[in-house]
DNA sequence: CAGTTTGGTGGAAGCGCTCCCACGGTCACG
DNA sequence: CGTGACCGTGGGAGCGCTTCCACCAAACTG
């Protein structure tokens, strides 16, 4: 491998100049500019990465962290979504991603190689109370941002999310005004704030329109956790006619279910979704959904990661988007 | 960040020693390892990897390659798998998994990455014709495996496959022994050597049987693109009785186009897919299908990926598994 | 008991790069 | 013509680490 070194010979600089012309080039005159991209050229020269962010101290990529289970990972789109959408906005900046995957028992080594200082920073997706990621990342004192509210005292970390209460209202009102009386909820999980913040917007709604908010049921946020969800939540509330399940997939795990049980969609019971990322238009019938700003915050979560990187903002910031209700035939 | 001087100066020896106490602790006295993994945990010593790796000459940290659009890597389970498995082989050795999604205009990119020495091997998981990976990894000089016979000379690189030929023939052979002899095949994207292979095993299979050959059609490897491919298979034979799908995905999608067109399956018309990775199952009726034996390929190829870094093998290798037939109710 | 191996140790070189700083040359100005 | 500003340049230090090598003491050998 051709170093620096053998570059500037060959250009006939020295490795300070040489080294100039390959980072921006200011303060080189366009004869040395050009010699030693000459060089550079002929000899296929590389720079050494490792050399370089020793004494820069930048390594040039950010971790998206996902700290859930890689089978979750792969079969729900707003991972893909996430993921798509930070490569490519970090691209711009030849910013290189790593997806860390952490699950299980592989947590510890997610946060050792955070704090081997692999990355310049994090961004933490779906993240869950019991992780303590806000706490293990502010103690390695690496630049973060949340995607989602994570679970800590508000004012410490960064983050962006949606207005998943409001959302919830919303959906759940779309039940309310089609006439369901008796409407159940497939919530998500209790430890992570999306699925909490639309189970406390279904409760608000119900609770404005004086109706019971017994016919609860938490899913997981996969299709068959939905399904699953769904019979348990028939079992005990065979009468309900209309279900707002907190995502897509969940509802529909939840259609499947409802169709094995010989229930009409929405004619015998209605039924609202949640992330609007592909599956809800796939289904049959198709779902009636609320929007999830992905990519809208997934933009913002790195531009606001960006700027702590550039040392611009320091203190935290957070940022709401409002997701967008989308009618189809389920509700 | 406390730095090995600082360990060593608290832990009393000097900085070699507490080097090698750090790195195995080989030809040091029990009593210096004691005083500097003291030393580390007071100080909260972390290695920094840019200085080891500018020395050592390893990241430590190997690429998964995955020439596809992210949207197909994220709703195939093929993919998942192989990074689980990869992501756990390699983690016993501390081997770091960066995963490389090369969509597009993306590939100079992935390439500026691996030619920079991010990482000390690859390996790559569904190439294509087009991507010259092969002689691309060869002239970076990077040490790779291949999951998946790559579109080379054969001896140029080593690789892990599945018998697709074989596994081919077996199902098309599933299918005339039902009674079958109207069969059509979904093939998978003739640019890669998985849907080439099980194609040419159908076509070897019909032969053999005296049957025809002529009722294919091109798929994509996706649900949507089963989906899509099935209608065409059927619009221009229409009087098909047997189907072999390329895959899973794509064999759901033709339930769901044959479910479509009121043919029921396996009673008009039996359906056969391939990989057998979670969505055979879900399918309503189960499918019959090829299992792709991703565990033993991603293990395989890890085990061939660290002979080459460990420099135990240099001559390039290969090894293939024999997919096995598992009966379920759609032929 | 001299001579050899062995194990533990520290000094020091050097991996490839960036960047501070000092230096000389050029130019505009008074 | 002297002075200062400015630009392009190269020397050199140093980022944090591993590893070669020389060294010494202790434990062997014949």
């Amino acid at each position: 491998m051709p170093t620096l070194d053998e570059v500037a010979r060959l250009a006939g600089v020295s490795r300070a100049t040489a080294s100039r012309a390959i980072n921006g080039g200011s303060r080189v005159s366009a004869k040395a500019a050009e010699a030693v991209s000459e060089a550079v050229r002929t000899l296929g020269y590389t720079p050494n990465p490792a050399a370089r962010s020793l004494v820069t101290r930048r390594t040039d990529s950010v971790a998206l962290v996902v700290p859930e289970p890689d089978e979750r990972v792969f079969s729900d789109p707003f991972f893909a979504r996430t993921l798509h959408v930070v490569t490519r906005v970090l691209s711009e900046r030849d910013l290189q991603v790593v997806l860390l995957i952490a699950q299980g028992g592989e947590e510890e080594r997610m946060l050792r190689y955070l704090r081997g200082r692999h990355v310049d920073g994090a961004i933490v997706v779906s993240h869950h109370r019991s992780d303590a990621l806000p706490d293990h990342l502010a103690a390695i004192g690496l630049p973060n941002v949340f995607i989602g509210r994570p679970w800590t005292s508000e004012d410490l970390v960064s983050y962006v999310d949606s207005d998943n209460v409001g959302a919830g209202r919303q959906a759940t009102r779309v039940l309310v005004d089609r006439g369901c009386r008796r409407i159940g909820t497939i919530a998500g999980p209790a430890d992570m704030h999306a699925g909490w913040d639309r189970l406390t917007g279904w409760r608000a709604e119900l609770a404005e329109n004086g109706l019971s908010d017994e016919a609860m049921v938490e899913g997981d946020f996969t299709e068959d956790g939905g399904a699953v969800a769904c019979g348990r939540l028939l079992d005990a509330h065979p009468h309900l006619d209309g279900i707002f399940a907190a995502s897509d997939l969940m509802a529909a795990g939840a259609l499947r279910c409802l169709g094995e049980r010989g229930l009409r969609v929405p004619d015998d019971i209605a039924l609202i979704g949640f992330d609007d990322l592909g599956t809800a238009a796939r289904t049959l019938p198709p779902l009636t959904t609320m929007t999830n700003p992905i990519v809208a915050m997934a933009t913002e979560a790195c531009r606001l990661l960006l700027a702590q990187l550039d040392g611009t903002t320091t203190l935290p910031r957070r940022v709401v988007f409002a997701p967008e209700l989308v009618r189809r035939t389920s509700a």
